[in-house]
DNA sequence: TTTTGAGTTGTTCGA
DNA sequence: GTCGAACAACTCAAA
């Protein structure tokens, strides 16, 4: 017999339970695929298309160059595979995203075959974590408590012995660097011996020290219960602190799963009467970084160029398109989701919910971010401001942040007034209460 | 059953 | 300059 894996956002061998079922399932013999959806595609931007092809092909490569890759919908592809090698079965780990959960049933539906899911991508399944009520949280520290009580299990190891069942498929990119299962154990391995520093450092933009986990996990070049594993072994307010990092990624997640209709709506009924202007020419400026806001403008063009922003920047970002543009937080989500390299739909919009006040255990209305004081705290030099806005290179230290007091001709004047645009978002949510 | 205290990330104002 | 208060409303768990 042959089992058929279907690999999604968990391109790797270990710690793969779905795999270790397809390996069992298949005595041994399996048929690696991977179905590009169309649909899935054309939504994502270069930045996760460039990643998830050289992801693809450092799986390929551990695969002895057998995964097979084709293009189209799910519910074609990956049936019609199963027929070509007369699969026992398929095997997927769960996806509790809204357009995931469709998929799979649309495919479950086309197989002729069991289709078995095995895990998450989560070290606690959505869904899994509920309160004494037997419902879901809406208070992150709670369900963080009970996502620590419920645990998880340890990793388990890559298979010993597969035979990868050849079969026809796209071509791949010919570079894989940095992409993939095993620069990603690396890139953790080598974080781990600085994550005691990670409670200090992490909101330093300048510094950069974040752990930049955030994309081997969205394509699941690494499980979390494998960081987990490493970060019980380290105890420290670093290790704690990240670890509670990971419990807000399932956090969301769970969210999601129960609120499909949170991807672009709000949790918070009332926020539907939230008045929000058009996005328009402010838009477009907060999108290019050209907002006169130093420390947005730096992070719009971090996103822009590479694909990633440091977290503290993208909450202050999120809140200046919100607060001071009063622009709905789903044109920036959407902004977000096809820029970032790491873009993943729960995380997206629940931590844009977040900002925007109208989430679970959302900011507090008043809770309205100073571009500028947040820049003299966190870039407390202006090195991040120098690195990414080339204009202001030429001023010193903390100037980076108040051009409009030191000069700076080539950089645009501000385009609102923060304290004027703050007293008006104010005003627009005591109108919803 | 009811009450109480606590809860990711901030800012401004006035003493 | 430093410091505390005020800026809500609601969920959840413990008492």
């Amino acid at each position: 017999m042959t089992a058929v894996m279907w690999f999604r956002r968990d391109l790797r061998l270990a710690d793969n339970p779905a795999l270790l079922d397809a390996v069992a399932a298949g005595d041994g013999r399996v048929l690696g695929v991977f179905a590009v959806d169309p649909l899935l595609w054309d939504r994502s931007g270069d930045p996760r298309r460039d990643h998830l092809a050289a992801s693809l092909r450092s799986l390929s490569e551990a695969m002895g160059g057998r995964l097979v890759v084709r293009r189209g919908d799910p519910a074609t592809v990956v049936p019609a595979l199963a027929d070509e090698v007369g699969a026992a079965s398929v095997h997927i780990s769960a996806d509790y995203g809204p357009y995931g959960q469709q998929r799979d049933q649309e495919v479950e539906a086309s197989l002729k075959c069991p289709l078995r899911r095995t895990g998450s991508p989560y070290a606690v399944a959505p869904g899994r974590v509920l309160n004494q009520q037997g419902r879901s949280y809406q208070v992150f520290t709670p369900y963080f408590k009970a996502w620590l009580a419920h645990g998880w299990r340890q990793p388990v190891e890559a298979p010993a012995d597969v035979t990868w069942v050849k079969s026809s498929g796209e071509e791949l990119p010919s570079s894989g660097d940095g992409a993939g299962e095993r620069a990603a154990l690396e890139h953790w391995k080598a974080y781990l011996e600085d994550v005691a520093a990670y409670d200090d450092e992490r909101d330093r933009p300048d510094l950069d020290s974040t752990s930049r986990m955030s994309v081997p996990l969205k394509y699941g070049e690494i499980h979390p219960r494998t960081m987990l594993a490493d970060l019980a072994r380290r105890r420290s307010v670093g290790a704690e602190a990240y670890r509670r990092e990971l419990a807000w990624r399932e956090f969301c997640a769970d969210l999601l799963a129960r609120n499909p209709q949170a991807a672009w709506k709000p949790l918070r009924p009332e926020f539907d009467k939230m008045q929000y202007e058009e996005p328009g020419e402010l838009f477009e400026a907060w999108c290019a970084g050209r907002t006169g806001f130093p420390l947005v403008d730096a992070g719009m063009r971090q996103l822009a160029e590479t694909g990633f922003v440091h977290n503290r920047v993208r909450m202050v970002v999120a809140s200046f398109l919100v607060k001071d543009l009063h622009v709905h937080w789903r044109f920036g989500a959407r902004w977000f989701m096809r820029s970032l390299r790491d873009g993943d739909l729960a995380s997206n919009s629940l931590n844009w919910q977040w900002v925007a006040g109208c989430g679970a255990d959302a900011a507090p209305y008043f809770r309205i971010f100073n571009p500028v004081s947040q820049g003299q705290k966190f870039d407390p030099d202006g090195e991040y401001i120098r690195r990414w806005v080339p204009e202001l290179r030429h001023l010193d230290g903390k100037a980076a942040h108040e051009p409009w007091r030191y000069g700076a001709d080539a950089y645009p004047a501000p385009i609102v007034d923060h304290s004027e645009a703050r007293a008006e978002a104010l005003r627009r949510y005591a109108a919803i209460r």
